[in-house]
DNA sequence: GCAGAAGCGGGGGGCCACCCCACTTATTGT
DNA sequence: ACAATAAGTGGGGTGGCCCCCCGCTTCTGC
């Protein structure tokens, strides 16, 4: 990639990260083009959608909650440890309005995306709680990154407590006697 | 309403019927006007945004639900009726693409609603479980609902039966000894 | 049957995503 | 240093969208 190129494409996500914060992920292409001092077939061609685009904004958080799951690897206690990531990933999502959206839309094992990166991270974490015997085997970490996901996208209106609210129901279970079923 | 102003309602009802089996929520609503064969101003007027037309085009389909929740009542698992209602909601959900989102735009206490109709009768399923102190009776209607269309609006891509399967997971809860924390 | 109001829809404005293509600019081999 | 070249650029065009204005049509109560 020749040097201005790269040059553009840093600008254009720089322009995005703050219209997304501002605007969602709705935000209008044109004006990010704009505000980035290209033109709107320079984003087009760096991002052929918009997804791609809302990807690269949103992957420097990505890692930074991967090293939040590096960190909770070492906690004395890994079921909680899951769930305190699982919380802290639905909190966030619910937060940086279109997070949810994004990760669902892009097919989940599609290597260098966001979702990748959650899996790969997430899946220790889930590990070690299988080993713990505290989370069910055939419980897959796509099944816990969509559901999460899934109650992040239902808060965004509601806001982050709400959110954290329904994972630990979720995770929880909502059965007052599971083991009698 | 003039009767010919009744007769447009339905006809543009009918054609976004069509239109959102075809292509989703996101059917175009000048398409859709076009088909119901009335100026776009006509579908404007009786339907201030999309989620007002989406909400009419629903209308049927919830009724069904509901319905379905009166029949459940009388089952002689009060656990496996409330279950068997949600895990039904999302598939429906599921299929009918962009029932979920609707469902979660709007306001849920709003009358008149779908999700006020689908509150109403789950809400009574909700509570013959928690008698049975087969669910937390902390646990709203509320709650539920939102959790299981997140689950349906997560799994559009993938199909109704792994929303099926969401939905069970998070009513059974993913961990393994949940009685033991 | 008629007056008035309720309803209608063509057309236009503003905005959008995306594409085409003539022009500019960085790179590379000599 | 410099020319050839391939990569990159952005203005403008296209088609579509939502939504609104306003003169015209059609229904309804008397």
């Amino acid at each position: 990639m020749r040097a201005d190129a790269q040059r553009n494409y840093d600008r254009i996500v720089e322009a995005a990260s703050e219209a997304v914060a501002r605007d969602g992920a709705e935000a209008s292409l044109e004006e990010i083009a704009r505000r980035a001092g290209v033109g709107s077939a320079t984003l087009h061609r760096h991002f052929p959608n918009r997804w791609a685009l809302m990807s690269a904004v949103f992957h420097g958080r990505t890692e930074g909650l991967c090293e939040r799951a590096g960190e909770l690897e070492t906690a004395p206690d890994p079921h909680e440890a899951l769930v305190t990531w699982l919380r802290e990933l639905a909190a966030y999502s619910a937060t940086a309005r279109g997070l949810a959206a994004v990760l669902l839309a892009e097919p989940l094992q599609q290597s260098e995306s966001c979702g990748a990166m959650l899996v790969t991270a997430g899946e220790r974490l889930r590990l070690r709680a299988v080993e713990a015997a505290t989370v069910r085997p055939d419980v897959s970490i796509a099944d816990l990154l969509t559901l999460v996901n899934a109650i992040a996208l239902a808060a965004e209106k509601t806001g982050p407590a709400e959110a954290a609210r329904l994972v630990s129901l979720a995770m929880d279970g909502i059965s007052a006697h599971p083991q009698t079923r």
